[in-house]
RNA sequence: GCCCCUCUAGCUCAAUGGUAGAGCAGCGGACUUUUAAUCCGUUGGUUCAGGGUUCGAGCCCCUGGGGGGGCACCA
C-alpha cells in the first residue's frame, strides 16, 4: 500500500485551508504592480503572494486579449487511448500522428530551450515535450509561465524521447484553466486527513490511493446493478422522507415540512416501501440509496451511507444467501479483476477467495461453540441472564431471551468471523420484519453476512402474515413506549398493504460502503465516501 | 458522552525549556532529451486559539477548537 502510494502519488496538489486574502482580479494587478515597484520580490511571499502572483498572470494574458478561462476543448484521444494506441512505439521515434489532448500539468521540467511536462487526465498521464525552436518564442515563455495545476489543451504530434518515454511533441498549447492556488506536495501528496476528508478535490488531485478506492466503489454499484438486471430486477426509488422511520433499529434524523407542517424522518432502511411493491406485484425490485442514522461516527459508521435492498417474491432467504454471494463475489472480480480478497479484521487478517463456498452457521450455535453452553431462545430468560453476565454482558431489564443471545453473540464470536460467514437463525425477538423458521418458531428465517467482523450484509424470508406482523409491531411499540428509542412502532399502512396480500418474498440488504471497504482494501469508511460527514471548519 | 494521540511555511516534515529549520512548491539565474530533472542564488512563520508557569515556552500546565484512534453507541 505504501509503495502504490510512492509509485503514484508524487504530485503536488494544493491545500490551503487559511482564509487567505480573497483577491480580486484588480488587486493582483495591484500587488504585481507593487511586486514590480519595490524591485526584486521584497513583498510577503508564501500562498498570499502565490495567489497574487498567479491572478497578475490572469491580468496580463487578458490584457493582451487571451482567455485564461476558456469555454472548450475538442480533444482526439484521452491519455489512456494515447498510451493504448502508441505505448509500443521504439524510444526516439518521431511520427507524423496527430493529436490534441487536454489535463493537468501535474509536473515540469525545464531544461533551457526545452520544457518537460506531465500532463494528467482522468485515467493517464503523458510528457508533453516543448521545443522552443517548434512552438516560437512567444509560445515557449508561455508555457513556461504555466504553474502546476494548471490545465492545458494540446496539439501536436507522437514520439518518444531517447529513454523511450511516450510524449506529445507540441506544436500549440492552450490554457483551459489557470489555478490560482498551487498543489499540495509533488512527492508526498496530502497526509493531513482533515484536510484529505475536507478538500477531497485536493485529495483526488494527488492521491492515487483515494482515486482507486473511489473508482472501485464504482464498480461495485455498477456491478451490482449489471447482475441484477440481468436477473429481471427493476430500480426503483422510494422516498427519503418518511413519517415513521421504519424497517430497522436506529435514531433516525428529524426534520420538518412548513407546507404540511408535519415531522418527518430521514429513513433508516428502504424496506417497508420495497415490500409494498411487492405486494402492488412487482416481484423483484431494488434500491440503492443513501440512508441515515443518527448515530456515532466511527472508521465503520457515517451517519449517511448507501444501502443496496432488494426484494424478489417466491423465494425464501436461502435464495438470498445465495445472490448475496454472487453480487459480492461478481463485485470483486468486476472492480478489482480478482475474487480474491485480503480481510481486515480488528486484529487479525486473512486471504479469501471469495469465489469459495462461504460459512454458514446458526447464531445460536457460534454462542455455544464460544461460551461451551448451549443456548436457545425457548430458555427461561434467567438462565441466559446468568450466562450473559458471565461473558461481561449486562442485560437490560427488558431484554428477553433472544436479545440476550445476541448480545452474546457480540460479545462472543462475532469478533472472530473474519471470512465470509453467513450468520444465521437469529431469534424472533430481535427480528420484527423476519420469518419465522420453518423448523423452529423461536428462531427466524434470517442471516447476517460478517466479513472481517463486520456486518455486509442482512437477510431474510420475509413475514408476510399481516395478524402476526400487527403482533410483533405491538412487541416493538411497546418497547419503544419502554423507553428504547430505537425500536419501531405500528406502521397501519405497511400492515394494509401485507393484507392485500404480499406472496412468499425474500429480502436482502447490502452495505456499499462496507463492501467498498473490503474490496478497496481500507480500514475506514471515509476512505470510500467522497465527502464523509466532519464537524464545520472553522473560520 | 469518556479516554488516548495529534495540530510548526502552500505541502511533507525537523527543532534538550535558550536566535523556529530543511526538502518540495514559489521567486531570480544556467541548461535542447528531462522524468521526484539537475546546478547556483533567494523570499516565505500569529508554531490551532486563549490563558498560566518561567529570566526565557513550538516544547511544561490549564481551558477551548479541529482531526485521528479506542470505548460507549451502532439489531
Amino acid at each position: 500500500m505504501s509503495e502504490a502510494r510512492r509509485r503514484c502519488s508524487n504530485y503536488r496538489a494544493i491545500t490551503v485551508s487559511d482564509d487567505d486574502a480573497p483577491t480580486t482580479t484588480g488587486n493582483a494587478a495591484n500587488a504585481a504592480e507593487l511586486d514590480d515597484a519595490t524591485g526584486d520580490g521584497l513583498l510577503a511571499s508564501g500562498l498570499a503572494a502565490e495567489k497574487a502572483n498567479r491572478l497578475a498572470k490572469i491580468d496580463a494574458l487578458r490584457s493582451a486579449g487571451a482567455n485564461p478561462y476558456p469555454y472548450r476543448f475538442d480533444r482526439s484521444h484521452t491519455l489512456v487511448e494515447l498510451r493504448a494506441l502508441h505505448g509500443g512505439l521504439e524510444a526516439g521515434t518521431e511520427t507524423d500522428f496527430e493529436v490534441a489532448v487536454a489535463g493537468r500539468v501535474m509536473l515540469m521540467r525545464d531544461s533551457g530551450k526545452l520544457v518537460f511536462a506531465t500532463m494528467r487526465d482522468r485515467d493517464g498521464e503523458v510528457q508533453l515535450f516543448v521545443s522552443k525552436a517548434v512552438v516560437g518564442d512567444a509560445a515557449f515563455e508561455a508555457v513556461k509561465d504555466l504553474d502546476l495545476g494548471d490545465w492545458v489543451g494540446v496539439h501536436g504530434t507522437m514520439m518518444t524521447t531517447r529513454k523511450g518515454e511516450l510524449s506529445v511533441k507540441v506544436q500549440r498549447c492552450e490554457l483551459l484553466s489557470k489555478a490560482v492556488r498551487p498543489m499540495p506536495d509533488k512527492w508526498h501528496g496530502l497526509t493531513d486527513t482533515d484536510t484529505r476528508f475536507r478538500q477531497r478535490y485536493a485529495d483526488l488531485i494527488v492521491n492515487e490511493e483515494a482515486r482507486r478506492a473511489f473508482r472501485i466503489r464504482h464498480e461495485i454499484i455498477a456491478s451490482i446493478r449489471r447482475t441484477l438486471h440481468g436477473r429481471g430486477y427493476v430500480e426503483v426509488e422510494t422516498p427519503v422522507l418518511h413519517v415513521e422511520a421504519g424497517g430497522a433499529h436506529a435514531r433516525p434524523f428529524v426534520t420538518h415540512h412548513n407546507a404540511l407542517d408535519m415531522q418527518l424522518y430521514l429513513r433508516i432502511a428502504l424496506e417497508l416501501h420495497l415490500k409494498r411493491l411487492i405486494v402492488g406485484g412487482m416481484e423483484r425490485v431494488f434500491e440503492i440509496g443513501r440512508i441515515f442514522r443518527n448515530e456515532g461516527i466511527s472508521t465503520r459508521h457515517n451517519p449517511e451511507f448507501t444501502m443496496m435492498e432488494l426484494y424478489q417474491a417466491f423465494a425464501d432467504y436461502s435464495e438470498m444467501i445465495e445472490i448475496t454471494e454472487t453480487l459480492i463475489t461478481q463485485a470483486a472480480i468486476d472492480a478489482t479483476g480478482t475474487s480474491l480478497v485480503t480481510v481486515y479484521g480488528p486484529d487479525a487478517q486473512v486471504d479469501v477467495d471469495l469465489a469459495q463456498p462461504w460459512r454458514r452457521a446458526r447464531m445460536i450455535d457460534l454462542v455455544a461453540e464460544a461460551t461451551g453452553v448451549e443456548v436457545h431462545p425457548s430458555q427461561p430468560v434467567e438462565q441466559l441472564r446468568a450466562l450473559a453476565a458471565d461473558h461481561g454482558v449486562q442485560p437490560a431489564p427488558q431484554w428477553g431471551s433472544g436479545k440476550i443471545i445476541e448480545e452474546l453473540f457480540e460479545a462472543t464470536a462475532e469478533s472472530s468471523l473474519l471470512a465470509p460467514t453467513f450468520v444465521t437463525g437469529h431469534p424472533v425477538e430481535i427480528s420484527p420484519l423476519a420469518r419465522q423458521d420453518r423448523h423452529d418458531p423461536f428462531l427466524t428465517e434470517r442471516f447476517e453476512l460478517f466479513v472481517g467482523a463486520r456486518e455486509l450484509a442482512n437477510g431474510y424470508s420475509e413475514l408476510n402474515d399481516p395478524v402476526e406482523q400487527r403482533a410483533r409491531f405491538e412487541d416493538e411499540q411497546a418497547a419503544k413506549e419502554a423507553g428504547d428509542a430505537e425500536r419501531g412502532t405500528v406502521d397501519e399502512d405497511y400492515l394494509r398493504a401485507l393484507e392485500y396480500g404480499l406472496p412468499p418474498t425474500g429480502g436482502l440488504g447490502i452495505g456499499i460502503d462496507r463492501v467498498a471497504m473490503l474490496l478497496a482494501g481500507v480500514h475506514s469508511i471515509k476512505e470510500v465516501i467522497l465527502f464523509p460527514t466532519l464537524r464545520p471548519e472553522q473560520s
